[in-house]
DNA sequence: GCAAAGTTTACGTTAAAGGTAAAGTATGTA
DNA sequence: TACATACTTTACCTTTAACGTAAACTTTGC
């Protein structure tokens, strides 16, 4: 909207409500570079102007959907390589599709993880001695054969 | 099966495919106490049976759930003091509970990850230069409507 | 011309999960 | 009994992430 304002590294924090060394540090990642430099000297300030700010906002949009500043740069990295055409185009795919991947396994395992406190929290008053369950109570345990521990008491060879 | 079987760390190592420094270390984080280390010697050797066994998968699997050892122990204690009676139990069932909102919070941002990189991933033929998406190219970008990233240009001030 | 805000350089931090070395001790087999 | 392994403790080292913090100096705005 206040499409030509431009700020300067404060100002830029204090909206985002991060500090200057935060900023100054993606920009250390390559992640994020001011719009302007050059005032002559080598300690011009950085300005920042719209594009900085919508990047700043994917860059938190990223990292909170889980990814390392380091995941974060990548995909910068082959977006940008991807601006002379299509040579790249299909590596970008590919690693969206690794991210993909990666992620679903991840939300796997979370299910699996949510299933089991759910499980837990219901049996909180059913079982008498948490601290041999799993363990040697499984044995008498009456909820035994739905706990998925009971499948797991031997340990395979390698 | 081999109930009376028992181990001494290296063959414990070797059966969960981790060395003996791991087991150690989780010995030192109060994770797993060996069953037997009263030989008269304070260099005896650590004996591993069943139990042990066992409470190494949990570990394992609540690991692989993504917590952290310090979050696994907090679980084990909290079982552990529940052992005498029910004073501790509904703490027990407390931290359960908020364990599992944190987990569901995680997952609702891993689903939007995954949303995320699947428009991504749709899109990626039919964007033309992706350094400049999310950012100046929305302006004329006929995808923008449908782009979340839209909502996200103005910051707010603090 | 001065304070406030910005600049660079560079070392410090915290936490997780072990790695690795050193030097001595147990165990089991020949 | 000798000896090779496997084990024991202590203790310092490592890596990554994402900044924090200090120092000493420079721009900018009024």
């Amino acid at each position: 909207m206040d499409s030509r304002h431009t700020f300067r590294i404060g100002e830029l924090a204090r909206r985002f409500g991060i500090t200057t060394r935060t900023i100054r540090y993606y920009e250390e990642l390559g992640l994020l570079t001011p719009e302007n430099r050059d005032q002559g000297s080598s300690l011009a300030h950085r300005v920042y102007g719209e594009k900085n700010v919508i990047r700043l906002k994917r860059i938190q949009q990223l990292k909170d959907y889980g990814l390392t500043l380091a995941e974060i740069h990548e995909l910068f990295e082959l977006a940008r390589k991807d601006r002379s055409g299509n040579s790249v185009r299909s590596s970008l795919a590919e690693k969206y599709r690794s991210k993909l991947e990666e992620a679903r396994r991840r939300r796997e395992r979370l299910d699996n993880y949510i299933e089991d406190l759910t499980w837990h929290l219901e049996q909180l008053d059913k079982v008498d001695d948490f601290y041999e369950c799993p363990g040697r109570a499984c044995e008498t345990c009456s909820w035994a054969e739905r706990c998925d521990m009971r499948l797991n008491l031997t340990p395979e060879g390698k």
